[in-house]
DNA sequence: TAATGCATTGTGGACAACCACAGGGAGGCT
DNA sequence: AGCCTCCCTGTGGTTGTCCACAATGCATTA
């Protein structure tokens, strides 16, 4: 089940070490960097799980990291770990999206609930996902012609108008939208539209 | 501009007054009340504007009253104001949902910022929705049979489809395709969906 | 009663989409 | 070289959509 990798990104050795300790021994799958750009560095573009991420740290601070992940369109949930935040810094970051802002030291009990809640999370989303993924997987089979003719058919562009743009007959332009409906198993553009919208 | 209310709850008259004063002094319109339970029977249902709570009053605190405005929907952004706050308290505030979660003593300065911001979401999210009330409003417009002729076209059937099963002339069902894209205000069925979709 | 709005239907033509069949060139993999 | 995929193009015919012009029956309302 706990697939997910748990993320740890703290400069302190002893904290990385014990935390890391803590969540192996529960069954956690844990990387831990000791710099945001270490961590940023190793990280795969489209990877998911939860990073626990220290807030004061040399170079890039935790809420740094944040923000790069937030850039990135990251799916990764976020859960910081300070041992000098305020008030307003919590709330800054939870109302930029990160999942939840602990105090150091923390009991392991909590650090614990706190990571299966997360995690939780991102296994929710991927279940609730489903038929969504499975729209994004049909989406990463057309080919890249396929991908601009069905751009600008989502658009509202006649046949002509897309073969102008891409010089190329309106014949090719039929022959891809077609490719496009039969992959995506829809029927029409309204259909794909649809599909789509509810992303 | 600022016709929204700002609702002042707090059980100390003392910050009630001078809170409600330096409003009042800045141009807002002020209904302050001393508890949870009162500002709670008096407010219309469907209002909107932004709730200034105390965390700490006697009865309902402001976290119960945050709780029963969020049970019935309310429109209301509600921004806490805490002697005795700290970060868990502020962090669920926040994630369910709380605009902001600020400290006592806090600056004059800070406060009507917040206000302000929290003002601005609300026209914001007003203006936003004009286009949909719009599409809400142009909706109301359509006749019953352009209606069902409407829903049958986003349900991706051909006139000849919707002839036969409104036992209706094709023709006749251009017509209401016709009047409901003009109605609409758009030009096709992909757009169609595309606005009702952003609903 | 006259006016208005709604639903209905028809003709005919221009334009667009869809489909089956058919074929060529470029680049990658075995 | 053989195979595959992607991209490109064409013919010809059916079907669907859009539009201008034209008209009738019915119900509500002024």
């Amino acid at each position: 089940m706990n697939t997910k990798p748990v993320y740890l990104v703290d400069d302190d050795a002893a904290v990385r070490d014990s935390l890391a300790l803590l969540l192996l021994s529960h069954g956690y799958t844990v990387r831990a960097f000791e710099s945001g750009e270490a961590f940023l560095a190793a990280l795969p573009p489209d990877c998911e799980g939860v990073a626990v991420l220290d807030v004061r740290m040399p170079g890039l601070s935790g809420l740094d990291v944040f923000d790069r992940l937030r850039q990135d369109d990251s799916e990764l949930i976020v859960l910081f770990l300070s041992g000098h935040g305020d008030i307003p810094m919590a709330v800054q970051a939870v109302k930029q999206g990160a999942f939840d802002f602990l105090e150091k030291p923390c009991s392991e009990q909590a650090l614990l609930e706190k990571i299966d809640d997360a995690l939780e999370v991102v296994v929710g989303r991927h279940t609730s996902r489903g038929s969504l993924t499975e729209a994004g997987k049909r989406l990463a089979t057309l080919s890249p012609r396929e991908r601009e003719v069905m751009d600008r058919v989502l658009g509202g562009k006649l046949n002509k108008q897309i073969a102008d743009e891409l010089n190329i007959a309106i014949r090719t332009v039929e022959v891809h939208r077609a490719n496009v409906f039969a992959k995506m198993g829809v029927r029409s553009a309204l259909d794909l539209a649809q599909l789509l919208a509810g992303r």
